[in-house]
DNA sequence: TTTGCACCGTTGATTAAACAACTATTGTAT
DNA sequence: ATACAATAGTTGTTTAATCAACGGTGCAAA
């Protein structure tokens, strides 16, 4: 059985577009309230970082799912923020590791307060069960156009 | 009970950048290995305009949820392409309404037979009802951040 | 050894998003 | 009738995405 076009277009729609921007037009206002000069992108690729600071751009880009010229500039933003500094490794003139600054490090805990509170927020009225359902059928619909 | 802070990570990383940004492309290279030269964005537009032609702009940024803006700069795009005319109206000089172009009517079929596919592709082995109850959820979760 | 390939990161061009500030027009209330 | 508010659309600035092309580095095979 097929769903209606009419359907489909409104799935896409909401899939490809009204969600992500929602979630991004969220987070980023809560991190602007908060006083943290942050986007969502920026809290991404931080969160790579808090988890295992001194990565290569390469790595950071597998891990966040974005393009490596797209990692080059948001590194550029945050280290014009101060919140990391690229580092050239002398045993591979190629690869550059990121450091997290101080101003970086001490970041994580205020950030990390706002995204839980905002994901709280969001799955008001969801159980957990419905959300790893959800969850696994959207990796599904993902592995199917990779 | 409340899920890991990892887990936090990963969903609003999947909802808020990964899902959409893997849709966009897929259906964007979709389009243009087609040799339709129109975004995913843009179709999102023009689907307003094959379902009630003659609409204002306000009209089509309600119904895709998508900045005053951003609508401005996307008719832009599509009228240099030839694909929709702004005509003002008199009796209500601040308006626009926007018509569909011969050739812009003439891209609905080959374009929805593209997106078409490309949904059916995403949806393999995924039933109706999943679909149909990860819908509600994401609905859910929109509503919660509205 | 040098030739060629793979890899890492950068840059340029185009498209799109958000937000704020702005112009112009219309509607309303006194 | 004037003054003020609401509405429609545009523009400037900043951030981010894609893709393609490019420079530099490392490595391995001929």
């Amino acid at each position: 059985m097929q769903l209606k076009l009419v359907k489909i277009n409104e799935l896409l729609s909401i899939l490809s577009g009204r969600l992500s921007a929602t979630l991004n037009r969220h987070l980023n206002r809560k991190f602007k309230a908060a006083g943290l000069e942050i986007t969502t992108e920026q809290w991404l690729v931080l969160v790579c970082l808090w988890n295992k600071d001194k990565l290569t751009q390469q790595a950071i880009s597998e891990q966040t799912f974005k393009d490596k010229a797209s990692i080059t500039r948001l590194l550029d933003t945050l280290s014009r923020h101060d919140l990391i500094e690229r580092h050239s490794e002398p045993s591979d003139r190629r690869i550059n590791l990121i450091h997290l600054t101080e101003k970086g490090k001490k970041l994580e805990e205020q950030a990390m307060a706002i995204v839980k509170e905002s994901f709280e927020q969001a799955i008001t009225g969801i159980t957990p069960q419905e959300l790893l359902f959800s969850r696994e059928i959207i990796i599904k619909l993902l592995n199917n156009i990779i």
